[in-house]
DNA sequence: TCTTTGTTTGTAGATTTCTTTCATAAAGCG
DNA sequence: CGCTTTATGAAAGAAATCTACAAACAAAGA
């Protein structure tokens, strides 16, 4: 919101700019101030401040705080969350904290439910599920492939570009391939999609939406996230293609629905033997 | 502010509790509605509502509206945001995102940042590093592996735990093993880390505070999360390991500066020829 | 330079929204 | 049962916000 105002800073007239220059300067005292004073203080009309405000997507002036308010609260750094040169531990941990709770706001905006809803059909219906992916996104496969095994369904997954070729290749129709990509454009993994789609397989592609990857699969899930790149990790995207598999995992035991109890007590209770009383 | 509300249920009035009761059922609705409205709607007078909002420390209805939208930015469904069996997706989906921004927020306020600062120096200091984890954690290991090989400091991650014993046991003063866990109680994790320990390396854990595992660690960075664990998986305390480990890498970064920068650029062209144009 | 045109700004009043006061109703208590 | 206390809503009053309109201003062309 405060970003959004600065941007626009040149777009609004001389006594609108006024109020801007105000709310940019005390954001949270404008919270407690009625439009008459805010107008006194920034020496305007309160017309001007209405004006202003409707200017921001607001219906008026209470719906302006509104939503400065969330905005507010929701994220302090909103703006440039990037990590610079001379951070220190505390603030390289506030930011990527910040960075996270954004990047999560984000997904929830922007992913389409009735996509999840599909995707959570392929998993349902399939025979068998291989999960493929390669650096950063392997662990992600392997992350997937722990949780879906707690389904009585065959469940691999490969990190290996030359096993991922070899299993998609002899997929059937009724099998299940998740591709997961940050870029979408990582050669090997787009390739691997090819084959299984070829071979007759559903292709779920877990990525960046419009991408090579995303043009190939039968269904994407679009992970959009606007990546600090010059971290050179994409840290952001991993832990956003984590929820999505989350989500779908719960989804897929919400719709199996109590069949596959006994199999999930069996796992658990072949795992207390390997924990230490507290 | 909807915790506030539910926990001083018993002490409102019955009209006022008609109030409360609405707001929690659609707090967001609230933000838009007029004083009228809401009076209507949950059927008591306008006063009424007045006093209701009086009650939660706010000045008038208007002030209540404010305060009920910064808790509602900042802490999404307070409440439990447990998955219901008969939740569908769009719900499973909204839930476990709130439970992510939540979970990040908590890890926010709960981690001592200076030893954060110490593990970064552990980090910087070690000879080489080792990463042990074992089923979800395996893959929180396998990626940390990724993140720190992109330093140059030998590095590997094992999920086996005979292997982990054996690097374990073959480790220097000078090495560091960085232990995760979710529960701090698998048995072969606190071994390994004892066998590290016996070798002379510093040991980092990543688990939870006060378990066997962070008794026997040199440093624990405590993960805490307040596990639906009637999902039986343990997704939010994986993605918090995972975004403690960003910051460790980010502050490790940070503090190497730019020594490793022609390291990191090889990196980077070695991985340009497995892309695919866009 | 003067007009014309369009935009910006503020005044004043209308309207909505909120708050206070007070009378009535309900509940608790001896 | 009657008294006290508390809870509630009607209505009036106060405050804040919005709308319509006209004055001031700026920009462009004659």
């Amino acid at each position: 919101m405060l970003a959004q105002i600065e941007s626009s800073l040149d777009q609004l007239s001389r006594s609108e700019r006024k109020v801007a220059a105000f709310v940019l300067g005390d954001a949270s005292r404008v919270l407690s101030m009625s439009i008459a004073r805010l107008a006194q203080e920034a020496d305007v009309s309160e017309p001007t401040v209405n004006r202003f405000c409707r200017t921001f997507s607001a219906t008026g002036f209470p719906d302006f705080k509104l939503k400065l308010a969330q905005s507010l609260a929701s994220g302090p750094t909103l703006m440039t969350a990037m990590v610079a040169d001379t951070d220190a531990i505390p603030e390289i941990f506030a930011k990527l904290t910040d960075k996270a709770i954004r990047s999560v706001h984000d997904l929830k905006s922007s992913i389409d439910v009735l996509t999840l809803e599909r995707a959570v059909d392929l998993f349902c219906q399939a025979r068998q599920v291989a999960f493929f992916g390669m650096g950063a996104s392997g662990s992600v496969a392997r992350d997937a492939q722990h949780k879906f095994f707690r389904f009585n369904v065959p469940v691999v997954a490969y990190e290996d570009g030359l096993m991922q070729r070899m299993h998609a290749a002899a997929m059937k129709t009724g099998d299940l391939a998740v591709v997961i990509s940050h870029t979408g454009r990582t050669r090997a993994m787009v390739e691997a999609a090819t084959f299984a789609r070829e071979a007759g397989a559903s292709v779920l592609a877990i990525t960046r939406s419009d991408t090579p990857l995303s043009r190939v699969a039968t269904l994407t899930v679009s992970v959009d996230v606007d990546e600090n790149t010059e971290l050179y990790i994409p840290m952001m995207s991993r832990l956003m293609q984590l929820l999505v598999l989350d989500v779908l995992v719960t989804g897929v035991a919400q719709k199996r629905g109590t069949d596959f109890q006994p199999h999930l007590a069996r796992i658990k209770h072949a795992l207390n033997g390997t924990r230490l009383p507290d």
